[in-house]
DNA sequence: GCTGATGAAC
């Protein structure tokens, strides 16, 4: 690319001279300054540059063996890339080759890259011990801090940071909003997400586009979409992608597909680009069949611009041909991908089963098991699903066996699952077991359990849980109800 | 130096 070769160019000339004074020393006594340049800056400097590169072999091999003068240029670009590749296991060597050459203690700087790189690693605790032994934290740690927990699905922990940030009038900067207004998103805490809107307003963030983003999004994943459209609607420059993507796939994912369509219309008339997120959300308001033809549309757009499918775009329109019913085409878009991930598997298989195509789903497990996949909990559920519809006992007991192994079978919906798969297989016995097993149970563990009882004539088991529910405090639900109506029929009896 | 918006299930 010619263009950026001129950019780098005059980039580099105007950083030489950007010194004009100097250039006049150095002019009297040239040939004696040449060396005093030292050699480690531009080590280091080569250093960041096979950072930048992305090589963390090639990285390691560079690394000073001994302690050096400049730990922060060695260390920083080191530990960015490990948080890059989310290598847990050589951030954990630096930062043993840092304690090693004594340069953790002493340098903030260091330490909060160590926190960023272990929350982006997925290690939390490393990184909270990390962080609790900063004396003097600065708000970037801070804000590394929540960082890490946010993104490793921790909002309450956020919470209780943030509690401790207020308590020691730690001031918040741009940067701390979206990862609190993330976390009340999570926590679904509509009061806790205004609370710190307010405080963006008292400390004049509330227009930086970041927060306001991040505002649009919080307002959306608390259902408050009205609050989410009237913030979208206050920005004067809708010029950045991200503010649309946010109110797209608010609408999108609140099942309002019609005004998530009719705002990326709004937003390609605005002559903006969109990106993979645009295309994901846009693909998830089109799971309506009569969506069908502009789902169609995005796909070809989607093959157009980019060489390499996105692993969200095409987990996406693969949940999109399973909504609108072509399974054909799901599969089709699955084979096609070069990376299959869990959630793309996971797709395909419960859309054999939404559609009613349970044999087709057992066997895609087996080419899932082939591949080498680990059934999560989604993928135990769908199998069990299917178990049950096909009465397969005994591959339902095998599964039932894994969940065990794993502790799937203490996840609630594992757990429900299970039992309408043995209620489904008249295997009364251990629909009981599954049941008592269960540690949290919910008005879906009742209701699938008392029917499970009526259904196989147990009558008598389906009214002594009937009354359990009446103790406890769960509401009884028009299911139950039909439940108990079975089994009075079955007893004959009308009180 | 830290930041925002994405795909699956009973």
């Amino acid at each position: 690319m010619p263009a950026s070769l001129v950019h780098l160019h005059t980039n580099n000339c105007s950083s030489i001279f950007a010194h004009p004074p100097m250039l006049i020393q150095t002019q009297i006594n040239p040939t004696l300054k040449i060396p005093s340049f030292s050699r480690k800056p531009i080590q280091t400097h080569t250093l960041k540059d096979i950072c930048l590169r992305g090589n963390l072999k090639e990285a390691f091999q560079s690394l000073p063996v001994s302690s050096n003068d400049h730990p922060d240029e060695t260390y920083a670009p080191v530990l960015e890339l490990c948080a890059q590749k989310k290598a847990l296991s050589q951030g954990l060597q630096i930062h043993a080759h840092m304690i090693k050459s004594c340069s953790v203690s002493e340098s903030v700087f260091l330490a909060t890259k160590l926190v960023f790189m272990y929350g982006k690693c997925g290690s939390v605790r490393n990184a909270e011990k990390v962080f609790d032994q900063i004396g003097q934290r600065s708000i970037f740690t801070w804000n590394a801090m929540i960082g890490a927990y946010v993104s490793n699905g921790k909002p309450f922990e956020v919470l209780q940071t943030y509690k401790e940030m207020r308590v020691l009038g730690v001031p918040l900067y741009a940067y701390s909003f979206p990862s609190l207004l993330k976390a009340s998103g999570l926590l679904k805490n509509l009061y806790l997400g205004a609370e710190i809107h307010g405080l963006a307003v008292k400390f004049g963030y509330d227009s930086t586009v970041c927060v306001v983003n991040s505002l649009v999004a919080m307002y959306a994943k608390c259902d408050d979409l009205f609050g989410a459209r009237r913030l979208f609607g206050r920005i004067d420059q809708k010029d950045d992608v991200v503010s649309w993507n946010s109110i797209i796939s608010a609408y999108s994912s609140n099942g309002r597909s019609m005004e998530a369509l009719e705002l990326f219309r709004e937003m390609q008339k605005a002559g903006l680009d969109s990106n993979t997120y645009t295309a994901v959300a846009c693909l998830q308001a089109c799971g309506d069949y009569s969506f069908r033809k502009l789902g169609k549309e995005i796909h070809a757009a989607v093959l157009k611009s980019a060489q390499l499918l996105d692993a969200y775009v095409a987990g996406a329109l693969v949940a999109m041909y399973v909504r609108c019913c072509k399974m054909s085409e799901a599969v089709r878009t699955f084979n096609k991908l070069e990376e299959k991930d869990k959630v793309a598997w996971n797709s395909v298989l419960t859309g054999f089963i939404q559609n009613g195509m349970c044999s087709e789903a057992l066997h895609f497990f087996h080419d899932f098991q082939n591949a080498g996949e680990k059934p999560d909990q989604v993928t135990v559920i769908s199998i069990l699903v299917a178990c049950g519809r096909m009465g397969y006992l005994l591959n339902g007991m095998e599964l039932h066996a894994y969940a065990i192994k794993i502790g799937f079978d203490l996840d609630l919906q594992v757990g429900n699952t299970l039992i309408d798969m043995y209620a489904k297989c008249s295997c009364v016995n251990y629909m009981g077991y599954a049941f008592n097993r269960m540690p949290d149970k919910d008005l879906i563990s009742w209701t699938t359990v008392i029917a499970g009882y009526a259904q196989n004539s147990y009558a008598l088991k389906a009214f002594e849980l009937f009354r359990e529910v009446q103790l406890i405090d769960i509401d009884v639900d028009p299911m139950m109800i039909g439940s108990i109506l079975l089994a009075c029929s079955e007893l004959a009896c009308v009180s």
